[in-house]
RNA sequence: GGGCGGAUAGCUCAGCCGGGAGAGCGUCGGCCUUACAAGCCGAAGGUCACAGGUUCGAUCCCUGUUCCGCCUACCA
């Protein structure tokens, strides 16, 4: 195969490694800081280094490729900055079932060995996510690719730490936080996962001391009871009034518990009793504050009882839930068992039960961060788009509790905390003192605990670029331009994002926000590996190649959708992908080097018409970008290369192109289809950047890569030509009316027809006459007459057309019910068209309030349907009168 | 409990500021026309969920209803 000639169908593996390979070696992807340039920077929500590639990785970072190669040929110094996230839990659950295969634990490595472990865990298999970004084609600058636990990170985030810490904005203290027993770690709120569970809600009765009566509580966690330290009613309850005891016995513990009254009671629930576990239920927490109750905590941190369940120390807490009913029901306490639907928290890394549980933890405090937050978005200093996601962000927001961000494991970012083994003085410092700061003793012990990920996550788009020192990078590239990202993490990440930036750079991360859709399977459910419903997106790649997904992505990717993937789907954008292989092979067939453009007048109408439509398709594509509506653009460039390059014009100059016009038609065809070929290429890089440098390695005069090419002109630098557009619009129309004549009537393709033509006016006539070739050529004629009379052939077919009414004479061939099935189904579809429009030009109010231009439309619109309603009509009544006659 | 989104052709979905309902796939009929059968040409197919309202005019704006999905919340 010769340089300049293509494989007659497009294989995209060998392709795609080759010109990434070269893009990656001759630095294309790099970002440069000190050169002039508009700025413009994207920074990767970066995977888990566990991670693998699924289908939401594949479209966030596709949309990101492609708006930052787009970016490049509209000529921004672009920066897209690529890492990963160490993801504590996640990563630590990864090589803490590593260690059990091989039969040990953490705890028998000790915290030193366990975290070099994790180390080389990472060292060994955390890339493999960025080679899998790197197959899907994404530019971004590898060589300054970060790690949320590499040093500079690090320090980063000690320093932030160790700032809010200064300004009181993060503290410890001991309360109620979400416990998971399985991880023996604290997790945020947010990182609890709510899920409805069929459970009961068991009706228990609490006697008083004297015995008898008592009063009856409702929970659906009975082995919390053993914890109890009060029962609660509400002030207002009359049932409550006079009880003649303030206190009731404790079933199963014996114990003697006071009566409170409390306004957060709930009369109407239950009978208005309430059961009171400080350790246990955030509410009873903030009760036993206000009434002054001790705490009993009798679920320890594995999630089995504790001594102070007395005998049921050492059961698992659902274990011991059984326990707890059948002892309660064996002494009659057991008032009733309901079944009962609730929500209950889950763990979300490892979906394990969550547990409330009394813990001394590390707090942000969110609010006066959360407020700037706000008020970035309220301003407009970022924009969230779509919009409509605004009101989620500013609804977390506002509502914000403190961010627990303290975690009881080993990977992660140590809280730089010494605690003086002497005085017990807590210091939090950048490095470890010497001595205590307050007393002078060397015996300093750190903080066991490690940061929330997403803590280290939040300064991201700063400290990936040198933060906290005043780097070049900083300078020209923060704010970034976008953060592109699923809503499932927009408080996880976005909003905690906006937070620390705002109060570390006194100014906002990102200039907008895009929220991007979930990827769903075909039938709309989540991806889950539980489901087996996950399709793999390298497999897709393997089978289909990485542009004809990355189309599929991209076109599927409207705003405030869920993209429900299949393969077929993609399969059909493949079918796109050869498409253009093909229109390419047959151009470059032909196109031996460069030329400039001729003049326009010059041009051949199909030649200045294809140019118009070039300059629309350019001007969608680039208003489509910059709007992030990645699937308009996706649609504009699919139906411009199919239908308008390939469908019309490469068909209308195959004559010129195979020399049988002039030498100088051939000329002007040949440097109007490079022209098409070379700036269409340069709109679908950003979306299939493997076929398109691959093409454009072919393309005679096209130098270096297409990632260097400069966008093509749109709007009013490009050729604007009304004219052309509407000349060929009456000539598409002309050979749409013949080729639907053969269609319908059955007429073999191969049989060479005449026409007989009668335009509406001399313009229409002296195109027609001047395009005659072409309309040869595409309506596949034998020969075409131009005619002044309206009269037709006896045995023709009609077409009536904007610009002319065309006969095609059928002699011998014509089904008379044939046609006049057809023409009447064509009269049957403008009855009802004429119908509705003369019922509007009827209405005075219509006439009356309508838009002037609105009205003119409408009356054109009328004049045109009964001008083509009478002469279908004629040739109607022509086509009965021969058929009786016949 | 609060909030958000969706309902348009057989399927999957576009449809920005109200003014003649679109695409892809699938279906049907005809074609190996020397770029492409992963293709070409033609065609069929819709009460724009339902009920009201605003308007000269509503798939689009407003209200309500039904169904589906999601987010969020400390009612045991």
């Amino acid at each position: 195969m010769s340089p300049d000639t293509l494989e007659k169908a497009y294989e995209p593996h060998e392709v795609e490694r080759r010109w990434y390979d070269f893009w990656e070696a001759n630095g294309l992807f790099a970002a440069r800081e000190h050169d002039a340039g508009r700025g413009y920077s994207i920074v990767i929500p970066p995977p888990n280094v566990t991670g693998v590639l699924h289908m939401g990785h594949a479209l966030n970072n596709t949309l990101q490729d492609i708006l930052c190669r787009y970016r490049r040929l509209r000529g921004d110094n672009v920066l897209w900055m690529p890492g990963t996230d160490h993801a504590g839990i996640a990563t630590q659950n990864v090589v803490e079932r590593k260690l059990a295969q091989q039969g040990t634990d953490r705890h028998a490595l000790g915290r030193e060995r366990f975290v070099a472990e994790v180390w080389a865990w990472r060292e060994k298999f955390g890339g493999a996510i960025i080679h899998q970004l790197k197959r899907l084609g994404a530019s971004c600058d590898w060589a300054r690719e970060r790690f949320t636990m590499d040093e500079g990170l690090s320090r980063a985030v000690r320093r932030v730490f160790v700032d809010l810490y200064d300004q009181g904005l993060i503290y410890r203290g001991l309360y109620i936080i979400n416990w998971c027993p399985r991880c023996r770690t604290a997790l945020a709120d947010l990182e609890v996962e709510h899920e409805e569970v069929d459970g009961n809600l068991y009706h228990i009765r609490y006697p008083f001391p004297q015995g008898g009566g008592g009063i009856t509580v409702a929970t659906t966690r009975p082995e919390t009871m053993l914890g109890d330290t009060a029962v609660a009613v509400n002030p207002e309850d009359e049932r409550y009034r006079g009880l003649g005891a303030e206190s009731v016995i404790l079933p199963l513990m014996h114990r003697e518990i006071p009566i409170i009254r409390d306004g957060y009671v709930d009369m109407s629930f239950g009978t208005g009793g309430l059961k009171v576990t400080p350790a246990h239920d955030p509410n009873d927490f903030e009760i036993a504050r206000r009434h002054d109750l001790p705490s009993v905590k009798v679920i320890g941190d594995d999630g089995r009882m504790s001594e102070a369940a007395g005998r049921f120390a050492g059961l698992d807490r659902f274990e011991c839930r059984n326990h707890v009913v059948r002892e309660l029901s064996d002494a009659g306490l057991l008032e009733k068992t309901v079944p009962y639907r609730h929500k209950v928290g889950h763990c979300y890394r490892c979906k394990a039960a969550v547990e409330p549980n009394l813990s001394r933890q590390w707090f942000v405090r969110t609010q006066p961060l959360a407020e700037k937050a706000i008020a970035a978005v309220k301003e407009g200093k970022t924009r969230i788009i779509p919009e409509s996601w605004a009101a989620t962000y500013f609804d977390w927001l506002e509502n914000i509790r403190d961010w627990c961000i303290s975690r009881q494991i080993w990977w992660g970012h140590q809280i730089p905390a010494w605690t003086c083994a002497g005085c017990g003085e807590v210091a939090v410092a950048m490095e470890a003192p010497a001595v205590c700061p307050k007393c002078g003793d060397s015996r300093l012990v750190q903080e066991e605990d490690v940061l929330d990920t997403w803590f280290s996550s939040a300064l991201w788009p700063f400290s990936t670029m040198g933060w906290p020192e005043e780097t070049a990078l900083l300078k020209k590239f923060y704010p970034t331009a976008v953060l592109v990202t699923g809503f499932d993490i927009l408080f996880f990440w976005v909003a905690r994002m906006m937070m620390m930036g705002l109060h570390f750079m006194q100014a906002v991360p990102f200039r907008d926000v895009y929220v991007h859709a979930l990827v769903r399977d075909e039938d709309g459910q989540k991806m889950s590996k539980s489901k087996g419903n996950v399709i793999d997106p390298l497999e897709i790649i393997d089978r289909h190649g990485t542009d004809a997904f990355r189309f599929t992505l991209a076109a599927f990717a409207a705003q405030g959708r869920d993209v429900k993937m299949s393969e077929k789907r993609v399969e059909g954008y493949r079918h796109f992908i050869n498409k253009l292989w093909n229109a390419a092979r047959f151009a470059l067939m032909h196109v031996d080097r460069r030329r400039e453009l001729p003049d326009l007048k010059e041009l051949g109408l199909a030649d200045r018409w294809i140019l118009a439509r070039l300059c629309r398709a350019t001007a969608e594509t680039a208003r489509a970008l910059d709007a992030y509506r990645f699937n308009d653009a996706a649609a504009a460039l699919y139906a411009f290369v199919w239908h308008e390059v390939c469908d019309w014009y490469l068909e209308a100059a195959k004559p010129a192109l195979h020399g049988k016009l002039d030498d100088a038609a051939r000329q002007r065809s040949l440097a109007v289809l490079w022209r098409v070929l070379h700036d269409t290429l340069i709109l679908l890089h950003p979306f299939i950047p493997f076929v398109t440098e691959e093409i454009w390695h072919k393309l005679p005069g096209a130098e270096g890569s297409i990632m260097r090419a400069a966008f093509p002109a749109d709007g009013a630098a490009a050729p604007q030509d009304p004219t052309a557009e509407a000349e060929m619009g009456v000539l598409i129309e002309v050979i749409s009316g013949i080729r639907n004549i053969r269609g319908e009537m059955g007429i073999p393709p191969g049989m060479a027809l005449e026409a007989l033509v009668h335009p509406v006016t001399p313009a229409a006539r002296t195109l027609i006459e001047t395009q005659r070739d072409l309309v040869l050529n595409l309506a596949r004629l034998r020969d075409i007459r131009i005619t002044d009379s309206t009269d037709r052939p006896k045995a023709s077919a009609t077409s009536v057309t904007p610009g002319a009414t065309i006969f095609v004479p059928l002699e011998g061939i014509i089904d008379f019910a044939r046609e006049r099935e057809r023409l009447g189904k064509e009269l049957a579809k403008i009855d009802k068209e004429l119908a509705s429009v003369a019922k509007k030009l009827q209405n005075h109010d219509f006439l009356a309030k309508a838009a002037p231009e609105i009205v003119v439309k409408v009356r054109d619109q009328q004049q045109e349907l009964l001008d083509k309603q009478r002469k279908i009509r004629v040739n109607l009544d022509k086509i009965r009168e021969y058929d009786s006659t016949s």
